[in-house]
DNA sequence: GATGAATGAGCGTTCATTCAT
DNA sequence: AATGAATGAACGCTCATTCAT
């Protein structure tokens, strides 16, 4: 049998000899009919169930504990089936987390861009606030991602949580930009942009998690406003 | 690793049936010889190498990326040795969090006691700069732990993940009480202790967390403070 | 679940960041006692019941044609414990191969020592004699493992095979070594040594195959000494 | 690849005991059209890339190292077409096999013919040089053929390798038939015919294996020269 | 006829847990 | 108490073959 698997580095040395192991390879294509027909249409489907699916299951027992087969059974699929639609499990949480992280890039660039378009400091939190706007729709548009997101994120970037960890990578990354600027623009007070970035990625992070997962009855919007007055004012009542 | 047996295996879903089983057992003893002599003393040591080397590798490879052979060989064990210690890997992970989880605990304890003993407003304050105190302490002496607390804490409480799930709601509701009651007195303003008790929390995880990572490479001593200052006042330059 | 395959490079590029994958591995030994106990002894039981009984297989199903359950169950084990004697198949064969392969790489080695120290020409026809003797009793003594080489020990260097056809390639530069040394001598009529060590690698090769494989109902000495003639003297009537 | 289904599921080793299954099915048409015009043209040019890209997949993975799809891949056709134009892949074997095969039964009968219509002796030896040169053509005629002959004709007749088995065999008993006559004839000397027959197939077949391997940079007709001396005089110097 | 999705058995390998030594 | 072999379920993944489009 020996369906090779550790084997297939493609030069192997063996007792001094050097053995050529070649690879055939179909070059398996994910998605070769893109026309808008029945087949195509059909795809659509099963793909979009599979994420689904997927999306459900990892979120009821995390992403590392959830087996393909599960997936594919919960789609309605066989488990082969699987593999005519993602290459593997981190191309489906990919896949899945692709379109909010698009969002979630468009959002900053845009608070970016507004920023440095802004003629006078006055503007700037005008960018702060838009900013805060397209990520909410994000979160509203994408909540099942933003659970698995805000569940899987920490931790080492393995196996098919590595997408989730780069994506929190990026966003401390852009938080910070957007920190330093609007201290440049004296719009904070001088407390390191590294801590007051992280410190309000942390609480929205928390109280978007208790809000995704049911724990907080209110409207999001409430919370939203509580957040932010928070964020701006602080905690002490004055 | 943890592909958990005595626990999941129980618990199988396929076709959204769920069916449980349970099995009992003729009762592992762990730990019969509790003397204070030279053979608890190396079970303390054998006991202790095993949570230090898991800790290690769960820091690098995630709870769910370790399996019981890695621990035991890591240790200095044997496979078979790991289980005269530790019923499983929950109980390990148990184990490991335990210290930690204490301090939190009476931490919090003691500073709902002052509360309560406190007899006058002002005094209110100084019960949680207390907390604070306290808990700092605990982060300080089992920083490694608390790493691991906040990588695994979010996410479905599943296998070896559940005690540190538990920890965090803990954690949570120990706050809120606190919030609740700072507000009582008059400390905080009048949003939803939920959402202060909650932001508070998450701002201080995300800066813990980078912190013990060491993406900041500043003094624990700083960051605290920063994270007071925005706390209570908030991030707006005045 | 994701208990990853293909991602086992520990470092991997992911949307533009660099993630760093980290691995644990528990170091499997392989035959960590050597005592001469109870534990040892069945070590090398099983051992060598794994080898017989994936030689059978092997003959039988040809290499690729036998999975490694097959060869534990035939062994009398679980398909879990084979990984407890050898990494993986080839090294299954590899073991299988080594006795044999020393010994004819021993037969070469003293060939070309005992050439090395003749000290006149009609000294050398004792040491060809001398060679084939020694296959003849390695030959005789891996009666089994001979086969498999004739039946493998061709075509690309795949998989498990990789080790009998090196071998093959090891034979092949000895016996033109020693053909190059004989025509050096004067001993051989002047066709190119590559030719005619392949020739006789061949002719030997093709009826030792016969013979093992039970075509031939002839004692193997008759064989032989028909091979000789053949080789030596040609296949013309004279 | 060649992982059997239709042929050897039915095959089921377990502990011994063989069980056998086989079952029938509707008759599957392959090649319903046999027109000469331009569906059949077609037809045969897909045929033929597929065999093509089957022989160099083959020669570089072995016959058991490459599935369908990366055939039909290959030859530009999706996978699922490789069977309209194959029963499996045996039958592509054989049909791949089936012009060389041809070939050298036709060199044999007709040597055979020639032997049985000689007069006198001395027009044996001419027949045998016909021979010689037939074969040669088929070899030039179908190199990369021969090399997957060369390559696979050993070991068990399992799978698709059973067509060049098979081949093996045919060979093998023909040679024996014409060492049988030659040496009626006088013209061996008296060695048994089965060990001279295979004796110089083993030669020939070792010689042509490097030949077309390329391991031999002479030109085709010195080696086979050589050979011929080698056969018939032998390898000492006279 | 061409395509590629569906199926599910099969494979190599890992691992938690038990148990003989 | 320590060890490491035994077990067998799981898992990721492949592939021959069938079948809807």
């Amino acid at each position: 049998m020996f369906r090779r698997r550790k084997y297939d580095r493609s030069v192997m040395l063996f007792q001094g000899a050097i053995l050529i192991r070649r690879k055939s390879k179909p070059e398996k294509r994910i998605r070769p009919a893109p026309e808008g027909g029945k087949r195509d249409q059909n795809r659509r489907e099963r793909s979009q169930a599979l994420q689904d699916a997927a999306l459900a299951l990892f979120l009821d027992h995390g992403v590392e504990g959830v087996g393909v087969e599960a997936i594919a059974h919960a789609a309605g699929l066989a488990k082969g089936s699987f593999y005519n639609y993602f290459e593997d499990q981190p191309a489906l949480v990919d896949a899945l987390l692709a379109p909010a992280r698009d969002g979630v890039r468009a959002a900053f660039a845009s608070c970016r861009d507004a920023l440095q378009a802004a003629h006078e400091p006055a503007m700037a939190p005008l960018a702060y606030l838009a900013l805060a706007q397209a990520l909410g729709e994000v979160v509203k548009g994408h909540a099942r991602v933003c659970r698995l997101y805000l569940q899987e994120a920490r931790g080492p970037a393995v196996g098919a949580r590595a997408p989730l960890v780069a994506l929190a990578g990026e966003i401390a990354a852009a938080a910070l930009d957007l920190s330093r600027e609007a201290q440049r623009l004296g719009l904070l007070k001088p407390v390191d942009p590294r801590v007051s970035s992280l410190a309000v990625i942390g609480a929205t992070e928390r109280l978007l998690h208790a809000h995704l997962e049911g724990e907080l009855d209110k409207d999001g919007q409430e919370v939203a406003a509580d957040l932010v007055s928070l964020v701006l004012q602080g905690i002490l009542a004055t």
